[in-house]
RNA sequence: GGGCGGUUAGCUCAGGGGGAGAGCACUACCUUGACACGGUAGGGGUCAUAGGUUCAAAUCCUAUACUGCCCA
């Protein structure tokens, strides 16, 4: 044995860093033409975004898939980028001039803009970066921007070639109205959570003076805008109220009761007011009946001046202190009642979003909706795990038009211009709309562009095809679209991967990916969402790197909305992470990912998970440099398979069905399988038996030298596929080992990123082999396990006697070596005539092994645990015997299970009669005494 | 209210008609010529509950309990 490079233990921070520049400094990630393509496009992050673990999975998930297929020999691409995430960044450029005291308008526009694309150049690719040391081999050459000028292009024209199919319309309506943001949004940013409230109860009295009816609401201030009370049709209490009218208290109007099947008679009194411009069921309501529409919000959710003069002004929540007192004051306010409801806020202000009557930009889904049900109903599109299709269909069959315009500035300009009469021109180019307007008029006019912008949903519904040119013909797009894989989470299939089928249809008359694998939401150790206010967050990059306590407590309490949690969140963290946390390494986390990745919709994060497999990340490097140490400067024989010894069969075998189990683990998606069966492969049977078995040969003075280098030869190759089979999920550790492993095994290549992927060598396939290795281990556990209960020391060596019919001791007498070596024998013999008095028991099917302990042994303790076991096998000999008697068993089973059930018979019940005579034989040993 | 799930070892989770599994944690022993981020051998589960189908149920069906998510 040689001395080797080496280091003693695997340190990830040395090593990743220089293998990530390597790879993309020699641009290996970049698509190398081949017969077949593979393509997955990132889910591109928001540019004001980092890293958190919801990334770190997918992501790894991607890159797996990429990375084998690459191996695979397939020409990849992963197409890369980030997302311009409209409200989002607009809201951070805004926080930071805020900062300097001023607000976006003391700006303007363009120089707003500036702004913002200033911050993006600057501090916009943080998540990019991260990306990279996750060991994400995207192809950065191509990285986009939805932003770019080409994919604004894109966003264009798939606005005007809508438009003018009529699939796009502008209109009056009532949305989602952030008074905050003072913006519109669509009806999947809405958060809708349950709230305390309160139900008020107002007196409305009859216009002919005679009494007053109860009207029920959760919004007093909105009955300024009231423009009728309803009642159910089939409300017999209210029935003769209908048609009759009532004063509306504090503004002086008369409005109408009618009867509208959408009352719930059981709410509240059964009647409700009906304000149709400030609630979407009113609004229905206003509109089945034709009331007029009362506007009394301004944009910022004050009273506006359609509101009588003294609530003008005044903020909804003055307004309703106000309104409420005034009422109370003119003893109309019948009672207040404690109630929860739902309040909708908007995900990124978390305001309280108002329903608003404003002129908003749509699409209309329905027609785009039916072909993209239809692309999943008839199997174009996949969803893994299946179920999720229901989830796609129930949205896609109950969907409503989508308001894609925002009142903010940051994104995609709505192309539409009007003229001076307001005439609008579609048009996806700023010198072409002039010249349409020209025609149009008969002269040269000025024209002012919609100051909308679009939402960024819109634009990145077009993601997978406007990055690979659309809507130019591109080889990029003829090779790659439809790409094969979407790998996203389930809680953007609405947001985005829903509008992608629909976009990419539309556009390319294709899907836009074959396949969905839809990933859970990683959770923390308690199953919590991550969140920044709840202080559980973790990020990937501190799991890699490692970082101290109170530098994951600053960074947990720094910049919280609200402060008051931060010492309950550094408590929290404290006990959690006393110690802070230890650099894992990435593809410690890369596999954790992996082997979390199962086909649930919550993946709880295990720090114990990570801290094995970086464990394991020392095993395998403990195993390379044991095989490096025993190879490097040796002489390796040729491929002369007929003198492989069984340790080297054995393993050559497992190994082909490792690579097809592999194999079938990532066309099915199950990561957790492929990773836990090169975990169980490469500890449980290449490090604790192979390794083991090798070490008799390598080191036994009678071995011959031809049969040394076969087995170093085995060991190498074995190693060398190991890693190769390894690498899509650990990237790092198997390149670092690989580069000196391969030329030891004869492969060349610059890179295992670019090395073959493993295939199987039938011929290498051996059940018997596995039977008779299965045999040993069998025979050597046995002989561990009675040396562990017997208290005897690893260290001391024994003496076996072993009994049995020739045909069962013929593999202990061939492989006598590999079983005295590895049970720390010093001898064996078959056991002839009288058994040593004082001799512990082993039993095997057929074969009784004894090892004599004079003077050690413990008779009493003996005939205990032999006792013992003979219990344990009778409870499973029962059951077996119990199904073999049973006929209707024998008549109905499957041939083979019945089969399998008598062969386990006959092997308990061998093992059985073995362990009875074991047992006499120590009772009368024990008497004798 | 509608839809979709979950309940398996102390913890985190696989399995999905025919021997209850993994990782971590736990116990005992061990510095054995790669690795103590290690080795060897162990302990630990009424597979939520109750019915049903079946020769056979953790697995299929029905109901119940608890629980999570999405939509209204």
């Amino acid at each position: 044995m040689s001395e080797t490079a080496l280091p003693k233990s695997y340190d990830s921070t040395s090593v990743e860093r220089r293998w990530y520049a390597f790879w993309e400094e020699n641009g290996y990630f970049s698509p190398k033409a081949a017969p077949e393509r593979y393509c997955i496009m990132i889910p591109p992050p928001n540019v004001t975004g980092s890293l958190h673990m919801g990334h770190a999975f997918q992501d790894t998930i991607m890159d797996a898939l990429i990375r084998y297929q690459r191996m695979r020999g397939r020409e990849v691409l992963w197409q890369t980028g980030t997302d311009h995430a409209g409200i989002a960044t607009q809201m951070l450029v805004e926080r930071q001039l805020e900062g300097e005291g001023k607000s976006r308008h003391d700006l303007g526009r363009e120089p707003f803009l500036g702004r913002v694309w200033a911050w993006k150049r600057q501090s916009g690719g943080t998540i990019v970066r991260q990306l990279r040391r996750l060991g994400a081999s995207c192809d950065w050459s191509r990285e986009r921007f939805t932003m770019d000028p080409d994919l604004s292009h894109a966003v264009r024209e798939a606005f005007v070639r809508l438009y003018h199919k009529g699939l796009i319309y502008r209109g009056k309506r009532l949305v989602n109205w952030d008074p905050v943001l003072q913006t519109a949004v669509s009806d999947l940013e809405v958060l809708s959570e349950e709230e305390n409230g309160s139900l008020w109860h107002l007196r409305y009295p009859m216009a002919d003076g005679e009494g007053f009816l109860v009207v029920a609401t959760t919004r007093p201030e909105t009955m300024l805008g009231d423009a009728a009370v309803a009642v159910h049709p089939e409300d017999a209490r209210y029935a003769a109220l209908v048609g009759r009218q009532v004063t509306l208290p504090l503004t002086g109007r008369t409005i109408p009761v009618i009867a509208d099947e959408h009352v719930d008679p059981a709410f509240g009194t059964g009647c409700v007011k009906i304000t149709p411009a400030h609630d979407f069921n009113d609004y229905e309501v206003g509109t089945r009946h034709k009331l007029p529409l009362i506007n009394i919000f301004t944009p910022d959710a004050r009273i506006a001046d359609q509101a009588p003069q003294p609530y003008r002004g005044l903020d909804r929540m003055e307004a309703r202190k106000r309104v409420v007192a005034d009422l109370e004051q003119a003893g109309l306010l019948d009672k207040v009642q404690e109630h929860r409801l739902m309040i909708p806020r908007g995900d990124r202000s978390k305001a309280i979003l108002e329903p608003y009557l404003t002129d908003q930009w749509f699409v209309k889904v329905a027609p785009l909706a039916q072909e993209a049900i239809a692309a999943v109903e008839d199997g174009r599109i996949q969803f893994i795990p299946d179920n999720w299709k229901k989830t796609y269909f129930e949205w896609m069959r109950n969907i409503q038009d989508w308001c894609i315009s925002r009142q903010i500035w940051w994104g995609h300009r709505i192309p539409v211009w009007y003229g001076p009469d307001g005439h609008a021109f579609v048009c996806n180019c700023e010198e072409q709309v002039y010249e349409m307007a020209a025609e149009h008029y008969g002269y040269f006019v000025e024209l002012n562009q919609d100051p909308d912008v679009l939402d960024t949903w819109f634009s990145s519904a077009l993601w997978p095809f406007a990055t690979l040119g659309w809507p130019g013909q591109t080889p990029e797009l003829a090779k790659f679209h439809p790409t094969d894989v979407l790998v996203t989470g389930f809680d953007i299939i609405f947001f985005w991967v829903a509008r992608m089928i629909m976009m990419g249809l539309e556009f390319t008359g294709e899907v836009p990916f074959r396949e969905v694998y839809i990933t859970g939401l990683v959770r923390d150790g308690d199953g919590n969402k991550m969140s920044k206010s709840k202080g559980n967050i973790l990020d990937p990059l501190d799991i890699i790197d490692g970082i101290g306590a109170e530098e994951l407590v600053a960074k947990r309490t720094r910049d919280l909305m609200q402060p008051h949690l931060a010492q309950k969140i550094a408590a929290a963290t404290r006990k959690e992470f006393p110690d802070g946390i230890q650099a894992m390494g990435t593809d410690a986390l890369r596999f954790t990912m992996a082997s979390l990745a199962t086909q649930g919709r919550d993946v709880k994060f295990d720090m114990g998970r990570v801290e094995g497999y970086r464990s394991f990340c020392n095993k395998l490097w403990n195993a390379a440099r044991f095989v490096l140490m025993n190879v490097e400067g040796q002489a390796l024989a040729g491929g002369n398979e007929a003198a492989h010894s069984l340790p080297d069969r054995w393993i050559r075998s497992r190994l082909q069905k490792v690579i097809t189990a592999v194999d079938g683990a990532f066309t099915r998606y199950r990561f957790d399988e492929a990773a836990g069966t090169i975990y169980h492969f490469i500890w449980g049977e290449y490090c604790d038996w192979y390794l083991e078995l090798a070490k008799p040969v390598l080191y036994g003075a009678e071995v011959p030298e031809t049969e040394k280098q076969i087995t170093r030869r085995v060991m190498v190759e074995t190693l060398e596929t190991a890693l190769r089979l390894l690498h899509p999920l650990m990237p790092f550790i198997t390149e670092e080992l690989w580069q000196k492993v391969a030329p030891l095994a004869g492969r060349e290549g610059e890179t295992l990123m670019l090395a073959p992927w493993p295939t199987i060598d039938s011929a290498a396939e051996d059940a018997r082999t596995e039977e008779e290795t299965e045999f040993i281990m069998g025979l050597i556990t046995a002989i561990r396990t009675v040396r562990a209960e017997m208290g005897i020391a690893p260290s001391k060596r024994l003496t076996l006697l072993a009994s049995g019919a020739k045909e069962i001791l013929a593999p202990l007498r061939k492989h006598a070596t590999l079983v005295m070596t590895l049970a720390r024998l010093e001898s064996w013999a078959e056991a002839s005539g009288e058994i040593p008095a004082g001799a512990a028991t082993a039993v095997l099917p057929g074969l009784r092994l004894y090892i004599p302990l004079a003077g050690v042994i413990d008779l009493e303790a003996e005939e205990a645990r032999l006792t013992r076991e003979l219990q344990t096998l009778d409870t499973e000999l029962a059951r077996v015997t119990g199904k073999l008697a049973n006929a209707g068993f024998l008549a109905n089973a499957k041939p083979e299970v019945v089969a399998k059930e008598q062969a386990k018979g006959r092997e308990l019940q061998a093992r059985r009669d073995g362990l009875l005579e074991s047992v006499e034989r120590t009772r009368l040993l024990r008497r004798g005494q």
